[in-house]
DNA sequence: TTCGAACGTCTTTTT
DNA sequence: GACGTTCGAA
């Protein structure tokens, strides 16, 4: 089907710049449609790069076709090529779609996660990095509960140090690669977290367990600290791809020098290529310490000289990709760049304006619906983008009101829910009994008479032998001690019946022995519990035929169910059995280099489960209205896209505001959603909304002032000058409850006494640079009053809770003198 | 030990 | 408004 035609290999490694759109007599069928610029970024020849990639310009594409034209022109084997991407999702497709193209043994190939490479590597030399071979790791619930555990244990003043700002302190740590010892301590409090820190990492290394920052971290270590693996790697790996390069933290891009290249006399001196792909205009991770300044980086100590910008559009009308381009261009820091698309203009952007969240959602529906009925779109190509999760729940009531079908991405995941993490807390004892955190979690679910006061002796008593809990269990006495000493036995004994059976076994064998299975049967909700655990056994059933044990790196697409969503690997060209090219450090990710020892197929599915959390739920089928966060739709592109609740506070949101880049960042993010839209895009605000349990004014976002008014069309009914024709009323009346309803209720509950020192009649006695009292706020300074009467609202701002506009019929004001 | 009420918190998220 | 955590009572 690929032939691979002797004379298509010709040296185009040498047609850098292409001189026009045809390179060669003969174009190989792999570069056929490439513009310009890809085609370019596909045939560079060797040396580093950076390919500048804007939204819906191929970048994929790219990346793939150049991994395909590299093994066709064999410059390169599939041995000598890594190629790194952030989700287990990106690294599917990439795999997917290289082995459409060419007949190429994938499993060879180092396609994977930055975690999945990292784990890839720590199997392969334990011994080297510290650890065991079966290893586990935590997922960030895991790792929460490990740092609560500590923190009990050594009394930590859990007011002071809160366990989750630990965790956000150690993984923002390793991040930026320091150990304990690295990190400057200049207060009391900095000595105290990092002694926490200290603790932490002494108590996983005895555990045996790895989070996901010690992954990255401890592989990064391996490689600096090991000469001859360093060398290995380097020499093997002759070129190195990375995906969404803008994306990566400091740890990543030194972990990414190790492999690329040695420091000689304070000059970086880099053995293979770099090909980094990545749109600074996309950066919407420095939250979580990524670091745009990375690409500056990568040009500067790699010497970069050939940079390629993708800046044709393949995705979006003009009026659509004329509004991105505005919008961003108010950035400061950027690389420079701008779509363009040889599209018309298309649609104008609608905008819309909503009295309430309520009517927002409202309007949403009704313009699907009559965009399904009447335009026939397909509901999977409708999306409804917003800034937080908690946006969602209006909108969802309101689709569910009018039977749309929808699906909402970013929920609980297979791996992530209750159930079957006590499952896996369970095999994963079997694995290693050293693990206290799966221990603890387990030990007394279903209950089993193990209470607090027992885990506490047990817990000094693993303290004072410097042991495992597990192996603390013989040294207690007493009624606490025969319970414990049963399910220890019980574990163990477990352990010794499954050994060498197969995964479906032993897990069927966990839950009926823990007493999963029955204590969820017996519960009155528990069906779809029971329904997951028997899931979790369908998962091992297809991990086991599809993967082989320990091949993990690149799993095929599952569906909900587990099954392949595409058809058998064989039909998709993969040779499964095909020998790897080259020999001695390609085997499956898991075997130990130096024993050829493999990962159980237990630990490998294990290990399986906490990379790669699952999918989220099923959900509706197909043809449903897709609903997500803008950071959960990077990488997504849809026909009609909604983006809601563009307000001040909420987009940009207000905690973005005192943080440092905080609005270049939610420029970004907007950015980012609009660029997701094919043919429709819906903008709308509201002017109220409930948040946190109360109502909420905002005003429209800033960034709607950023948008070109040539490419916008306000379809808000009633519009007058300010956006406001009494419409709080309207809104309220159509959902059954009035204004003035509310305003009663509020005024019966303050009727009744303790009476409040002087309640504010509305809009009067008030004005800017008051001092007032809320009573759920506390103090506040009034910065501004606007509207009359029922509609009159006041700008505070509190000490604690920041800058609100009350509705002054509602709110619970009272002047302070 | 277990259950229910009260309390506090609440961007974004992959691995 | 909803969820997770904590605390007190049975």
């Amino acid at each position: 089907m690929f032939p691979q035609d002797p004379v298509s290999r010709a040296p185009q490694g040498d047609a850098f710049p292409p001189q026009g759109a045809a390179p060669s007599p003969t174009p190989s069928p792999l570069l056929a449609n490439l513009n310009p610029e890809q085609l370019a970024a596909v045939t560079l020849p060797s040396g580093h790069a950076l390919i500048l990639a804007g939204a819906g310009s191929g970048k994929t594409r790219v990346l793939t076709t150049r991994i395909a034209w590299l093994l066709q022109n064999g410059l390169a084997t599939p041995g000598g090529i890594l190629a790194v991407t952030f989700t287990n999702k990106a690294a599917k497709e990439m795999v997917a779609r290289l082995s459409a193209m060419l007949p190429v043994n994938v499993r060879g190939m180092w396609i994977g996660t930055f975690h999945g490479l990292c784990n890839r590597l720590l199997r392969a030399h334990h011994k080297a990095a510290g650890l065991p071979q079966a290893f586990q790791i935590l997922d960030t619930q895991d790792q929460l509960s490990a740092i609560k555990r500590l923190c009990k244990q050594y009394n930590v003043d859990t007011e002071r140090f809160v366990p989750k700002q630990l965790q956000y302190f150690i993984a923002g740590c390793k991040e930026e690669g320091m150990r304990p010892g690295d990190v400057p301590t200049h207060d009391s409090d900095a000595r105290k977290k990092v002694e926490i820190y200290q603790l932490y990492e002494e108590q996983c290394q005895r555990e045996g367990v790895v989070d996901f920052g010690e992954l990255m971290l401890r592989s990064f270590e391996l490689l600096r600290d090991n000469d001859p693996i360093r060398a290995h790697y380097q020499r093997r790996f002759a070129h190195i791809l990375v995906d969404e390069f803008q994306d990566t933290n400091k740890l990543q891009y030194a972990w990414l020098k190790q492999l690329a290249g040695d420091e000689v006399a304070g000059h970086f001196e880099p053995q293979g290529s770099v090909m980094a792909v990545g749109d600074d205009d996309q950066s919407i991770y420095a939250f979580r310490g990524a670091r745009v300044g990375n690409m500056q980086d990568f040009v500067r100590e790699f010497d970069v000289e050939r940079q390629i910008k993708l800046e044709q559009n393949y995705r979006s009308y003009s009026n659509i990709l004329d509004s991105a381009n505005a919008l961003i261009s108010h950035n400061s820091k950027r690389l420079g760049k701008n779509l363009r698309t040889e599209q018309g203009p298309g649609e104008p952007v609608r905008v819309y304006e909503a009295a309430s969240d309520l009517q927002e959602a409202q309007w949403m529906v009704d313009e699907i619906r009559q965009l399904v009925r009447s335009d026939g779109v397909a509901r999977q190509e409708v999306a409804i983008l917003y800034r937080s999760n908690a946006q969602s729940r209006v909108i969802e009531t309101a689709l569910f009101n009018a039977a749309v079908p929808y699906r909402v991405y970013g929920g609980l995941r297979f791996f992530e829910r209750a159930e079957i993490k006590h499952a896996l807390a369970y095999l994963r004892l079997l694995e290693n009994p050293q693990d206290d955190t799966s221990f603890l979690r387990v030990v007394n679910f279903p209950p089993r008479g193990i209470g607090a006061r027992s885990l506490e002796l047990l817990q000094d008593a693993a303290n004072g032998a410097g042991c495992s809990l597990h192996d603390a269990v013989s040294t207690i006495s007493g009624k606490a001690g025969s319970n414990l000493t049963a399910f220890v036995a019980q574990i163990d004994v477990l352990r010794e019946q499954t050994q060498g059976q197969t995964l479906r076994a032993i897990i069927e064998q966990m839950l009926e022995a823990s007493g999963l299975l029955e204590h969820y049967r017996a519960e009155r909700d528990g069906q779809d519990r029971v329904e997951n655990l028997e899931e979790l056994v369908n998962a091992a059933e297809s991990f086991v035929m599809l993967e082989g044990f320990g091949r993990d790196a690149v799993a095929l697409p599952l569906d909900e169910h587990g099954e392949p969503l595409t058809q058998s690997p064989a039909s998709q060209g993969l040779d499964l059995n095909a020998p790897l090219l080259d020999a001695p450090l390609s085997g499956p990710p898991g075997v130990d280099q130096d024993t050829g020892e493999t990962l159980s197929p237990l630990g490998a599915f294990l290990t399986h489960a906490a990379l790669e959390a699952g999918d989220n739920q099923a959900q509706a089928g197909q043809d449903a209205v897709q609903l997500m966060t803008v950071h959960a739709s990077k990488g997504l592109e849809f026909d009609v896209v909604f983006i809601g609740g563009l307000e001040e506070g909420l987009c940009p949101h207000e905690n973005a505001l005192s943080e440092q880049g905080g609005i270049e960042e939610e420029r970004r993010l907007m950015y980012v959603a609009i660029t997701r839209a094919r043919k429709r895009l819906y903008l709308s605000h509201s002017q109220t909304r409930m948040l946190h349990g109360q109502t909420r004014y905002a005003m429209k976002s800033r960034f709607f002032d950023e948008l070109p008014e040539s490419a916008l069309k306000w379809i808000t009914p009633k519009q007058s000058a300010f956006g406001r024709t009494a419409p709080f009323s309207e809104a309220a009346s159509a959902y059954g409850t009035s204004a003035r309803g509310q305003f009663g209720l509020n005024s019966e509950r303050f009727a009744s006494p303790p009476v409040p020192p002087q309640k504010l009649p509305a809009a009067h006695g008030l004005s800017a640079g008051k001092k007032v009292f809320h009573t759920k706020f506390g103090e506040g300074k009034v910065l501004a009053i606007e509207g009359t009467g029922d509609d009159a609202r006041a700008q505070v701002s509190f000490a604690r809770h920041g800058t609100k506009w009350l509705a002054l019929a509602v709110a619970k004001l009272t002047l302070v003198d």
